[in-house]
DNA sequence: CGCGGAACAC
DNA sequence: GTGTTCCGCG
């Protein structure tokens, strides 16, 4: 019984939920609101209380290290409500993220895996709020190089425990990464093809207007199915594209490159893709208000180089990184209402490849009542902070303390927890001085190569690869992928992203590649 | 330690 | 669907 577990519960009481919005599968998974495994280790990583208990590791972007297994799995177990909980069944859990991509295991040290952002949407672009830059905690995954240049002021004045600090330079931590697909007309997600390789340039181009869209569904008036959302954010095409009307240098070239990008972005957009057929209208949009989005075109394009940089240096995925550049922003309403700010700082992306097939019988029940209409046209926001389950329970309490005032005073708590939750990217504590510039690989990691060339579809290079693929089980497929991938490594180093000062360009190209 | 199958709970 | 619990294997 949850007797024993009274902490953290659900947020429906009204009263006493501690744990954000954000952490329960309210969008990916309409039936639970529970929290996720990842959530939760992210949401531990995001705090510096638990920094000797998991914590970042530096120097490869998304990795992380638990300290202390068993702490971890502890407090697991707490959230969850299941005392027996332990290291090695928290561990089968994050394995079972393996073939869902959220998650692999790095090689060689222990305890540590690495998130597969490539596979998250974080539809809070990156400048969100980082706005504990200076001190934080471990706020972000370590970030390889790009942000130092873009940094955006902490949107909330009143830290609690952070400062305002951007001396650092990084900030732009977070990643959204984006970029892939997942959809598949309504049709069958499941298609194990469509698993693979996303695809293609489109999607993005899809996931424009998905924000838009956004509203548009729930007002209901997608009669879509409830397939999985998964929608990526929006990123602007190519580069090429800046000076469409997309670009946000047309739309808000504001002077003053304080502000922040007010990031309720995306609450999880939630959206097939493929229903947004696309459709821009603007009034839809939910954010169509002012701007708080505002930057010099400058920084962007620096920022721009430093990511197609880093994507090279560290192998990720061009797409790894958002391209604001396009991002429709409409500049969204700096206050919105609590209510409709965000909700989701990471929505995960693909489906489950082939999870294994069971042939039990099934009942062929259909599963009549999903009685989880996410009614709202309002995005459900998050409330975030909480410190819940942090151990002790005094950290509750203070939880709680919090959300009565956030009840109170509403509007103007919120919007400063939404950035708190934002923050889950935000920079982590120290960069290793990341090298500006590409040059070699520093680890010696590259995994994300693989990912990469499984990202982009078209590929001619993978081309035999791919037919291997397609014979082997899916499963085998992904190990591969994770574990070494010679081919995939190879290909990588055959200079696949080439952008000699090419800036965004060779981003967009290597794209454009796929 | 880490992996992944299997059965099961929710 | 997401975990949890067990467990054998390397």
């Amino acid at each position: 019984m949850k007797a024993g577990c009274s902490i953290v519960e659900k947020p429906e009481a009204g009263g006493g939920y501690q744990f954000p919005d954000w952490a329960y599968k309210t969008e990916s998974s309409p039936g639970s609101r529970q929290i996720q495994l990842w959530h939760f280790i992210l949401e531990l990583l995001q705090k510096e209380e638990f920094r000797h208990v998991i914590a970042w590791q530096q120097g490869e972007y998304g990795e992380f290290v638990i300290k202390d297994p068993d702490e971890v799995a502890r407090l697991w177990g707490r959230r969850k409500c299941k005392p027996q909980m332990n290291y090695d069944k928290l561990s089968r859990a994050l394995r079972y993220y393996y073939n869902k991509r959220i998650l692999h295991k790095t090689k060689g040290k222990r305890f540590t895996y690495k998130f597969n952002f490539n596979k998250l949407v974080m539809p809070n672009y990156p400048f969100i709020n980082i706005r504990s830059s200076g001190v934080v905690p471990q706020s972000a995954p370590p970030v390889p190089t790009a942000s130092s240049r873009f940094h955006f002021p902490p949107l909330d004045s009143h830290s609690p425990t952070s400062d305002v600090q951007p001396g650092r330079g990084f900030s732009a931590g977070s990643l959204t990464t984006s970029g892939h697909e997942s959809l598949s007309d309504g049709s069958d997600r499941k298609a194990e093809l469509s698993e693979l390789e996303d695809g293609s340039a489109t999607d993005w181009r899809r996931g424009v207007d998905l924000l838009s869209s956004r509203n548009a569904v729930s007002g209901g008036g997608i009669g879509h199915q409830k397939r999985k959302p998964d929608i990526m954010l929006p990123l602007f095409t190519r580069p090429g594209m800046y000076p469409d009307p997309h670009s946000p240098f047309a739309v808000s070239p504001l002077p003053g490159r304080g502000s922040v990008l007010n990031v309720p972005i995306s609450p999880a957009l939630s959206l097939t893709p493929t229903i947004f057929s696309y459709s821009p209208s603007p009034g839809l949009s939910p954010f169509t208000s002012s701007s708080c989005f505002s930057f010099n075109p400058e920084e962007m394009k620096h920022y721009l180089h430093s990511q197609a940089c880093s994507v090279f240096n560290y192998h990720l995925s061009p797409r790894t990184f958002p391209r604001y550049p396009g991002l429709m922003v409409p500049p969204l309403q700096c206050q919105m209402h609590p209510e409709e700010s965000t909700q989701f700082s990471i929505k995960l992306q693909p489906p489950p490849v082939g999870r294994k097939n069971r042939e039990r019988v099934e009942t062929s029940e259909e599963s009549a009542p999903v009685s989880a209409p996410t009614v709202a046209p309002i995005p459900p926001r998050i409330k975030v902070e909480p410190a819940s389950e942090k151990d002790p329970e005094s950290l509750r309490q203070s939880a709680q303390e919090k959300e009565e005032h956030t009840q109170e005073e509403g509007a103007v708590l919120r919007t400063t927890m939404e950035a708190e939750k934002g923050t889950i990217f935000a920079r982590p504590a120290a960069p290793p001085t990341w090298p500006s510039v590409p040059t070699s690989t520093p680890n010696e990691e590259p995994l994300e190569v693989t990912e990469d060339s499984e990202d982009r579809p078209g590929k001619e290079p993978s081309a035999p690869e791919k037919k291997e693929d397609a014979l082997m089980p899916p499963k085998l497929r992904l190990k591969r992928r994770w574990n070494d991938d010679p081919e995939a490594r190879e290909l990588s180093k055959n200079g696949k992203f080439l952008w000699n000062g090419s800036g965004p360009r060779g981003l967009a190209a290597a794209a454009a590649d796929a």
